[in-house]
DNA sequence: TCAAAAAATTTGGCTGACTAAAAATTTTGG
DNA sequence: CCAAAATTTTTAGTCAGCCAAATTTTTTGA
């Protein structure tokens, strides 16, 4: 068995993760202080430092810990994906926004997107940028099912276009974030049309020179 | 002739935007205060809060002054861009990352993205928006020049293709910002090969069902 | 059961963004 | 040249992130 000690603190990571979270919601996150975050998860602000170094490395801890959940829920979707390209990858795109919004709400989102960018290379910037690699290469492999199948033509390596989607998907969600009234339905427009130029038949087949 | 009061104070503006980018080149963004900008600027501190509000709308402030530029440099060269789709467009992203590479460094840039996504409603947040607007504008117009030329085919409205290419690029100038190591050059294969895969003629052709 | 190790908490403090209000200065228009 | 208006500066202070060091509590392993 683990020790008491490890489990002591994975029970107080619990904690100050849940209490942040509510923190961040309710007040937003420049107004949610570590103190009240630390009195709710039942520790010391300092426990808070020692634990995540900075508000938001408990910010991006956050993240992470929700990230974990979606990709096993896009793992799920995989194998049973439409037939058609473009609505494909529309609904992946939509898994992400659903999920990322039952998580937290847009104004949070904004910050985890400000924050990953700056701690890039710190320790919880770098686990951040993993998993967003991990979904990356996950909508690479759906492509990928969906030309074994017959239904994506013209596109040859998988992995770099799911790269590439993926970059722009990530641009539409933070457009998304940033417009606090864009809807789902006008997003899953614009991703689509996105898609479309990427995967679709050409409208005019050039002719050969 | 304009009023002495207003003489002074773009003088003061001017001042203090000078001041914001020596403190911010010299020590980073967090390090740099606004005491000492202001002390450089021969203002008081609150004069800068009484300009520019916050910390981030003055770095802000600081970047739509560049973006101005920015914009006059790429119109410049539109007319006489190379006939090659993904030759033109690999110059127009190269043109923008020197520009602002020879004005903020990549750590700077870093809290510009972030503080841009933050303050996206805001006076400053909504200026440095607009500007962003400008150039992918700018960016479909170079499509429809090429298009008029008779190089770029297989596309049918140069606007929304214009606007999706720019947002690619966009994510891509977060990934090179966000990468200390990433060079200009390698940065220039990543969006060419970006924009063959949205511009170029398909690979393998579908044919008909 | 107990000494040692590990960790959390308390304490005291620093810093810098930001603010309100009063005081001093500068510009303006007559 | 002067009174009024506009604006800047001074002053005094709040707040929260963050940190170092001392102290206390808890866990561990013998």
């Amino acid at each position: 068995m683990v020790g008491l000690r490890e489990h002591q603190k994975a029970g107080r990571r619990r904690r100050i993760l849940e209490a942040a979270r509510r923190h961040f919601l309710a007040s937003g996150y420049e107004a949610a202080t570590i103190e009240a975050i630390a009195e709710t998860a039942e520790v010391s602000a300092v426990t808070i430092y020692n634990y995540y170094s900075t508000k938001r490395g408990l910010l991006l801890a956050l993240v992470v810990q929700s990230d974990d959940i979606l990709i096993t829920k896009i793992n799920q979707m995989l194998s049973d994906a439409p037939d058609d390209p473009v609505e494909a990858v529309g609904q992946f795109a939509e898994t992400i926004r659903d999920h990322v919004l039952s998580y937290l709400n847009k104004a949070i989102w904004r910050y985890v997107i400000a924050t990953s960018v700056i701690e890039g290379s710190s320790h919880f910037g770098h686990a951040f940028a993993e998993l967003d690699k991990e979904v990356a290469r996950l909508l690479g492999r759906l492509l990928q099912i969906l030309k074994r199948r017959g239904t994506l033509r013209g596109v040859n390596d998988c992995e770099a276009a799911g790269e590439t989607l993926f970059k722009l998907q990530n641009a539409r969600f933070i457009e998304f974030i940033a417009d606090e009234a864009m809807t789902n339905r006008e997003m899953a427009r614009l991703v689509r049309d996105d898609s479309a130029l990427m995967l679709g038949e050409r409208a005019t087949v050039a002719e050969p020179v």
